[in-house]
DNA sequence: TACTATTCCCTTACGCCGTAAGAAACGTCA
DNA sequence: TGACGTTTCTTACGGCGTAAGGGAATAGTA
């Protein structure tokens, strides 16, 4: 046979990268570094030479996750509450297309700078719109957590093997059967209940800080 | 020495309020079965007579967690969400008592008969408000992700060894600076921004739904 | 009281895991 | 060619979840 590339040609990118599809693809509990390595095509212990240690494996999948949810250049400064909502959006989408990933993004903040730089922009986008730094990074924290949280109810992580079926037992629950009825936990009531936790939040953060009227 | 009784007198209750116990101390990532014996003063394979398997044990825990949230009998129908705000401020009280095992609350639904108790209950509450039982749900998960979102973001589950200094290195980022210089993190920042969210949904979910005036 | 059934607990073992230590192969450039 | 730095592999250790089955303490019955 022909002599076949005895390096792999890794680096850290192309290792996060397919660590990102394992853990897509089958849940991240079973993401190991020796499955990692040979769907790489190596060793467990080459993946040492791109990352210290397993942890830092999962960090970079957090960090993988959230920097593809790009800033958007903010609009007038009024408006922050339509580009905060963009925001929550794209976030929500991001999230749901790595559901596997999701615990992981909800318990290990980003502390990358380029994390810390896209809050930081964010809030200064707040800024110019009249509203203090501590304001402007609770107001911005509220939308983040609060669409992390609706995901994490969103999405199913992927593993759940038996959990296909038609749910749990609501005989005996005359309410949630009747909500399920009304398509309780369908894609549809999913969008629905997102739709209601960020117009909420965003009209009343607004109602709170209102644009300031040029005079 | 006195023959001390063989028998450990176990029970799944012992065993998951023990497992709480070392998730809370050292984390979930730290909780193994066989530690978990030890700390019992039995073998591992002991706890397999009360847990059909650790996945099991994990749910126990979220289902010890969450169950400690007591549904309090709900006032009169137009005061619900006061009633809700309530629900919120003890779970989130509850969940930063037990900050390791928040990640597993937030990444495993209880789907035990006793939650499902809880949200009908909760549901046939709003519903006495004449709140249809699919938008009472759609509240009732608003709030409640909206919690869990925040507490996720304020607990620092132990076993953050390095993290106990001062944080991130926030030069270059002017706004976050001044955000932390104001007390960002600090507990009373947490409480507003806890504050913040809850106040700003309730209130708007409260002015979508509004109690029917007797007439 | 003696016998039995049941419950509780332990021993052993297998195949995974993360990763420490160091040897070996490779590409590069003098 | 030879030396060097980078990348990869080999080996090994301790810990993990848990399947299988054995032995001891207890509870029920006579």
């Amino acid at each position: 046979m022909a002599a076949t590339a005895r390096r792999a040609g890794l680096s850290r990118t192309k290792v996060l990268t397919a660590a990102l599809q394992l853990a897509d693809r089958e849940g991240v509990e079973k993401l190991s570094m020796r499955r990692l390595g040979t769907e790489l095509g190596v060793e467990a212990m080459t993946l040492y030479h791109y990352l210290p240690n397993k942890a830092a494996l999962l960090d970079g999948l957090v960090e993988l996750v959230v920097s593809a949810v790009r800033p958007t250049p903010s609009g007038p400064p009024e408006e922050w509450p339509r580009w905060l909502r963009e925001f929550a959006v794209r976030l929500r989408a991001e999230l749901l297309r790595h559901p596997g990933v999701l615990p992981l993004v909800a318990s290990r903040p980003a502390r990358t700078a380029d994390a810390l730089a896209a809050v930081e922009e964010a809030a200064a986008a707040l800024g110019r719109a009249g509203i203090a730094p501590l304001v402007a990074l609770r107001i911005i924290n509220s939308v983040t957590t609060a669409v992390i949280g609706h995901c994490l109810a969103e999405a199913d992580p992927p593993g759940d093997t038996a959990a296909a079926g038609t749910g749990p037992d609501l005989t005996g629950f005359p309410v949630l059967a009747a909500a399920a009825a009304a398509g309780l936990g369908t894609p549809a009531d999913h969008q629905a209940r997102f739709d209601l936790v960020l117009n909420t939040l965003l009209t009343g953060l607004a109602g709170h800080h209102p644009a300031p009227r040029p005079r």
